[in-house]
DNA sequence: TCTGGGGTCCTAGGACCC
DNA sequence: TCTGGGGTCCTAGGACCC
């Protein structure tokens, strides 16, 4: 059996970790630009403030003096996920890393109530060490499990976390209540075409024909039907497994037009993406640059184009990276307009140690790479960016809106043995938000 | 005034091959 | 008048996820 462990409103619980008197007040956590909402408590969930809600829209739901708004720290989420994902690790086999809040697992036990009362101490632990609530739902399948989570997290009766649906009459009664939305694997266009024909519930979609969701849809479609029936048979490939392809892209604080300006985005989001390459230990054939205007400016002309350029040699070098990166900006790049957007991404990936080096070519690869390994090592001794290929300036034109970082008061706790100091000056607005968490000493 | 940033997989259709 | 039948590979775009 398959268990999925779910952080419960995980970024606003990270945040109470470090500031408890948010516990009881609606709290949210905006996106990068403190664009959109990307996680809610309990209590901004009563207000009906939606997922996805842009934050100048709250108020149309509330008084917004009564929301607690904050910029996202990103880096804050990925160290406790990863204090959480230890935990179960050396707890469960199997596990697989899903996204920052999420993991499957295989269940320790044959027996169900051994499971439950396993699982129901793991949740008690991960809060008690991390301080972060977490949910376990367990199933014959991935996606049962996982609407078992959804169930664990929801209903108040279940008191200690854990959900399970094993006996198949408990499995019918469920899917009879949940509603076709809320199946994992299907979304807006699905539901939509679903609702059409009838299929509102998870029941009924378990119980269509095979062959017409085949027909109808695609493959991944019929094996989340399977999955509904107890099958298992979900690919899942988790976050633990290397990645296909990498980005680094940015809402700029506001519209562009200098050249210039886009372009030293475009050479710091490939230096980020080189780095974050080196760090997974592959090298890519493939890199793309895309820009784009602003889509919700209907007064201004819209823009919007990328370019991929092949490498000869598959790379992780940031010169290499950073200067296709830039060929491919020069192709697009267009005077006139304006940009809100643009990224790097790179695919094409494969491991570092089997570089296929192409006979026609000139660079000097062994070069490159020692002289990567230098910046590397020099940038994690001291500080993050110490040493950088390209000048930047000091403050980036493109740089995110992040005006709602929790005041350093509330972030700078000594926490396990590591100091977050996530705003590092007191008075002015630190814009940048890529601080790392320092480990200073031991405590 | 203000609308995120990553990822994955699948399919259709065209180019090309024998 | 009559105009094959498969294959493979690649790409763009769509759909989904958190």
């Amino acid at each position: 059996m398959y268990g999925l462990i779910d952080c419960n409103n995980f970024f606003v619980s990270c945040e109470r970790v470090f500031n408890p008197a948010l516990n009881g007040h609606p709290v949210v956590v905006l996106s990068n630009n403190d664009g959109c909402v990307i996680a809610r408590s309990n209590e901004a969930k009563a207000l009906g403030i939606p997922m996805g809600c842009p934050a100048f829209q709250i108020k149309d739901h509330t008084d917004p003096r009564q929301v607690v708004q904050l910029s996202a720290r990103h880096i804050v989420y990925a160290d406790l996920s990863h204090r959480i994902m230890s935990i179960m690790g050396s707890e469960v086999e199997g596990l697989e890393v899903y996204s920052v809040d999420e993991a499957f697992f295989r269940t320790p036990y044959d027996d169900v109530d051994q499971n439950h009362q396993f699982l129901a101490r793991l949740v008690t632990k991960v809060h008690r060490c991390v301080g972060v609530p977490v949910s376990i739902g367990f199933a014959p399948s991935r996606s049962l499990a996982k609407i078992a989570s959804h169930i664990a997290k929801k209903d108040p009766r279940i008191t200690d976390g854990v959900y399970w649906l094993v006996r198949p009459e408990a499995i019918d009664i469920i899917l009879r209540r949940t509603p076709i939305a809320d199946v994992w694997g299907i979304g807006r266009r699905l539901t939509a075409s679903l609702l059409g024909k009838g299929i509102d519930t998870a029941y009924k979609f378990a119980h269509m024909p095979s062959g017409m969701v085949r027909a109808l849809y695609s493959v991944t479609v019929e094996r989340t039907q399977r999955e509904l029936r107890g099958e298992d048979c979900q690919v899942v490939n988790p976050v633990t497994i290397a990645h296909r392809s990498l980005m680094t892209s940015r809402t700029f604080g506001h519209v562009l037009t200098d050249r210039c300006q886009v372009q030293d985005a475009i050479v710091h989001f490939a230096q980020a993406t080189a780095k974050r390459l080196r760090d997974e230990h592959q090298v890519a054939a493939a890199v793309m640059t895309y820009v784009r205007g602003d889509r919700f400016r209907e007064d201004l002309p819209y823009y919007s184009n990328s370019c991929e350029m092949r490498l000869r040699t598959p790379s992780s070098s940031t010169m290499t990276l950073v200067h296709y990166a830039l060929v491919a900006f020069n192709a697009i790049f267009r005077d006139g307009f304006g940009y809100r957007k643009a990224g790097v991404m790179v695919s094409e990936l494969s491991p570092d140690s089997s570089v296929q080096l192409n006979v026609w070519d000139t660079e000097d690869h062994g070069k490159q790479r020692a002289l990567m390994q230098a910046i590397d090592g020099i940038n994690q001794r001291y500080s993050a960016h110490v040493v950088q290929l390209a000048p930047e300036a000091g403050e980036q034109s493109w740089s995110p809106n992040q005006s709602r970082l929790a005041p350093r008061s509330k972030t700078l706790r000594i926490y396990t043995g590591q100091i977050y100091d996530t705003d590092a000056s007191e008075d002015c607005c630190d814009t940048s938000n890529d601080k790392t968490p320092h480990t200073h000493h031991s405590v």
